[in-house]
DNA sequence: CTCCGTATACTCGTAACCGAATATACGTGA
DNA sequence: TCACGTATATTCGGTTACGAGTATACGGAG
């Protein structure tokens, strides 16, 4: 047998669960996972579910049961799950669900580069931000009201309400940025605008111990290294909005 | 200059952020991500780093001023950012920030497969969770505190608060959740149990229309499949728990 | 009856990601 | 002074993801 890794990728745990109501060939997954609007919290490619489902046999957690063909289409094959596939289903599913995995949000990460749009902007930006988001969760709630009507189990509704929670408290949180951008409370906006205008990073900020240890990462053993970034002949080119960052360590 | 395509991977849009203040060598422009914490919301690794700013310079976002080397180490291109680079860098930070990206998180796509685990083993899958995520909270707080109290301006620690917010509603769902188990409220509580239980899928919800959705996405036109899947020798194996979803559609 | 758009079903070539390896140099402890 | 662990700095080979292409078949409209 295939060495064995463990199984996380979404597809492919996928894959499983649905061959646990029976044998199926690749393109049948994929339409009943897409009947079941599993394709709003798993993504479904047909150039990688013939990969991923390779694989899974590779690795022992399907087999193919055999291959039919109708006239001159491709041929498909049907596979089944094995019993290893479905104790790793269950395995990953557990430690899916006990144990957080550490994730990079688009939006998180502009955020961390967001110095480089002035505040005035950005506060526009947010509220288109904001109006797609409220959108999306109107729609939400409307897929969850018909899902109740027609009595599907909450079982099965799981992830779309923790989606709608998530996407809720993401809009929640872009107002309150908002409002302290429009009336003022946003601490340092003064700073964050002269930066923006003046394209000077302010004296004050230089020397907290922060700058400075920023500056000391910058200058690194001089026998090693090129003149100092951010020495050339354009004044105030140093020291622009999207760096000067905090030095705090975090844990990951 | 090389075709150019829309810059929307973080890595790279963090090296020209880094390079706005100054030109730098790529080990030093992750050495400075890391020194700013960005490494918690911008994925770094050197293995990435290399390729994505190779293809910034093909793209003609950034481009080398110079090698320099010292002693017999391995000699390093230093770079510096393009006018196009950054306006390439602001137009994709204004487009993340306004406009909500599809992602599909590992939590959300395993809550959509929960179903294959018993409730009452759900329950205690989720405090585990819920403790994990307290620390983080904790950490996290205690990060939001320290950068405080060193004057780190907020702007600095936006990401990070977006974070907090979003951990803490998730912890907040968690715990919703939980309490529904435990004291029952929680919907078709009973049917779920059984379902692991028995191994068979309750007759009061095979006959909703969704279930017989789910069937009939499962018989397609009967010229072209093999026999029905699920259709084995083995009793209750078909509906077995991780399938019989919905089939209420949703928008994307 | 014919034609065309769409459904069914799968594959290939390319691009991106990255773990681990490589090589030199420095600093600290014995 | 020497040795070793770590820092500095880059690269390679393997793996994964997937857009777009391919081919056959069906159903509806003209």
């Amino acid at each position: 047998m295939a060495r064995r890794r463990k199984l996380t990728n979404p597809l492919g745990l996928a894959v499983l669960a649905m061959l646990m109501g029976g044998p199926m060939h690749p393109y049948q997954i994929a339409r009943l996972l897409k009947h079941r609007g599993k394709d709003d919290s798993i993504k479904i490619r047909y150039g990688s579910l013939y990969t991923v489902v390779q694989n899974l046999e590779r690795q022992g957690f399907v087999e193919a049961e055999g291959t039919v063909r109708a006239g001159h289409r491709p041929e498909r094959t049907v596979y089944r799950l094995t019993d290893d596939g479905r104790r790793e289903l269950e395995d990953r599913i557990r430690e899916l669900i006990s144990e957080p995995v550490k994730e990079y949000p688009i939006f998180t990460s502009a955020l961390s580069l967001v110095a480089v749009i002035h505040p005035d902007e950005l506060a526009g930006l947010l509220a288109e931000r904001l109006q797609v988001l409220e959108i999306e969760i109107a729609a939400t709630t409307g897929v969850v009201d018909h899902a109740v009507a027609h009595r599907l189990p909450r079982l099965f509704l799981l992830e779309t309400e923790h989606g709608l929670a998530m996407k809720r408290a993401e809009a929640e949180w872009v107002r309150g940025l908002m409002r302290e951008l429009a009336d003022g409370t946003f601490p340092d906006l003064k700073f964050w605008r002269a930066w923006h205008e003046t394209g000077e990073f302010p004296g004050e900020l230089a020397d907290t111990d922060w700058a400075q240890a920023d500056q000391a990462v910058l200058i690194q053993r001089e026998a090693y290294h090129a003149p100092p970034p951010g020495r050339t002949d354009r004044p105030g080119e140093a020291e622009q909005p999207g760096q000067a960052e905090r030095e705090v360590d975090e844990t990951d």
